[in-house]
DNA sequence: TCTGGGGTCCTAGGACCC
DNA sequence: TCTGGGGTCCTAGGACCC
């Protein structure tokens, strides 16, 4: 069996932890840039706030219920995220990490009859070592765990934790959820499915296997037989290499500055490399892209572009990196739009010591590695963007303001972000205890 | 004033190969 | 008049996920 476990409202719940002012309000997490609500405490749910919502839209009713707002917090995510992770492994070695608050473990070692109570006791010991609430769901494939975990969430009698264990279990599960509930199923795809007279999870599951796979794909084909109990999509307990490494960001204001662009893009460039040294790969191709504000007013010219430049030898440094984005740059870079929006995308990635030579290449890149992982080791202990390529910006944490002497137009807002709790000497949690 | 970011997978179509 | 069959690789775009 398999064991499907997130954390309910995750960003919400990270910032409950180690906030106790926040105990039992209602609590939303906004996005990069401060821009739409990306999570909401249970008590916010109850409040009818919507995932997703532009927080300028809401603003008012949110000061109007007293909601406490912070902007995303990623540096404290990440480290929570790896706490449970680390509380999972007690329980399997056969662990995959799905996103930043879910997980599948895997449970075949464990006989039928100790499958509740070991989920419950997975669920116990998450909630008590790290103070984040997680749901379990247990099933045959990780499409029914993952419906079984919806399960322990929305039915207050499964107090977090759902096992389906036979077929009949199964059967009624698929009975009291929605086609969209399905991992995989997006409104699109219920259109499609109801187009063939399929409304309900279990009439997919038991839809002819031909007609799936004709008029749904394999796709489809996949969601209908793992409903099954068929695995197709197997555990991934090893994380494959990443195929593309991407840094973007909307700008806090928008620029029609060709030199704007390329300070962000050098930024965006720097920021995915150490993510790419950081998993020992090298880059072969650098896709620069760059966005005018789609939310502006009909009339307001758009325009969007996207350029790739190959590199000779697939590299890992910053310099080399950001040099060709910067050219790639000058190929999208129109004058007279007002830019929101830009990123840089790394992809032809291969592992640094598989990387193909080039016979015509001179370079010395034993040097240039060394170099690179001597900046990164700078800034993990001094903070991003200690020692950077010129061209660049600090990136993370520091305020929106002056570089240089002059203003930077594009970074984005993060007013209301809490502080890094679990990974700065500076900014740990003080406890006052009362003197009797 | 204000509307996220980072991924994967599939499919179709084109270029090219033998 | 007629105009193969089988394949790879790449890219763009779309759907979907968290």
């Amino acid at each position: 069996m398999l064991v499907h476990v997130d954390a309910n409202n995750f960003y919400a719940s990270c910032e409950k932890v180690f906030d106790p002012t926040l105990r039992d309000r209602p609590v939303v997490v906004l996005s990069n840039n401060d821009g739409v609500v990306v999570a909401r405490s249970s008590e916010a749910k109850a409040l009818n706030i919507d995932m997703a919502r532009p927080y300028f839209q809401i603003a008012d009713l949110l000061r109007r219920y007293d909601v406490r707002v912070l902007s995303s917090n990623y540096t404290l995510y990440d480290d929570m995220s790896n706490r449970l992770a680390a509380v999972y492994r007690r329980f399997t070695d056969a662990l995959e990490i799905y996103s930043i608050d879910e997980c599948f473990l895997s449970f075949d070692h464990v006989p039928p009859d100790r499958l509740d109570a070991e989920a419950r006791r997975l669920r116990t010991t998450a909630g008590r070592w790290t103070g984040i609430p997680v749901g379990v769901g247990v099933a045959a494939t990780k499409t029914l765990a993952k419906l079984a975990n919806r399960l322990a969430k929305k039915v207050p009698a499964n107090d977090g934790v759902c096992v389906l264990g036979d077929a009949a279990s199964v059967r009624d599960a698929l009975g009291r959820i929605e086609l969209t509930d399905l991992w995989g199923v997006s409104r699109g795809f219920q259109c499609r499915l109801r187009s063939l007279g399929i409304a309900t999870p279990l009439e997919l599951a038991e839809a002819d296997s031909h007609l799936v796979r004709r008029r749904l794909g394999v796709v489809g084909q996949r969601i209908a037989l793992e409903l099954r109990g068929q695995r197709c999509i197997p555990m991934e307990v090893i994380a494959p290499d990443k195929q593309t490494v991407c840094c973007s960001r909307s700008f806090g204001t928008e620029t029609r500055r060709f030199d704007d662009l390329r300070q962000a893009v050098c930024t965006f460039a720097s920021q995915a490399m150490v993510k790419l040294r950081r998993q020992d790969l090298a880059a072969g191709a650098v896709t620069v892209f760059v966005d005018t504000n789609i939310h502006a007013p009909p009339g307001v010219k758009q325009y969007h572009n996207a350029r790739t430049t190959g590199l000779p030898t697939a590299s890992c440094d910053t310099r080399e990196i950001a040099a060709a984005a910067v050219r790639a740059l000058r190929r999208v870079y129109r004058p007279g739009y007002s830019y929101k929006k830009a990123g840089v995308l790394l992809h032809r990635l291969v592992k640094r010591s598989g990387v193909q030579p080039n016979l015509f290449d001179r370079r010395d890149h034993g040097r240039a590695g060394r170099l690179m992982a001597t900046v990164d080791r700078i800034n993990r202990r001094f903070g991003r963007g200690a020692v950077r390529i010129a061209a660049a910006v600090p990136f993370g944490m520091a305020p929106s303001g002056l570089t240089a002497g002059r203003t930077v137009h594009w970074r984005g807002r993060c007013d209301r972000r809490s502080r890094c709790y679990t990974t700065r000497w500076d900014e740990l949690p003080i406890c006052y205890a009362k003197s009797a």
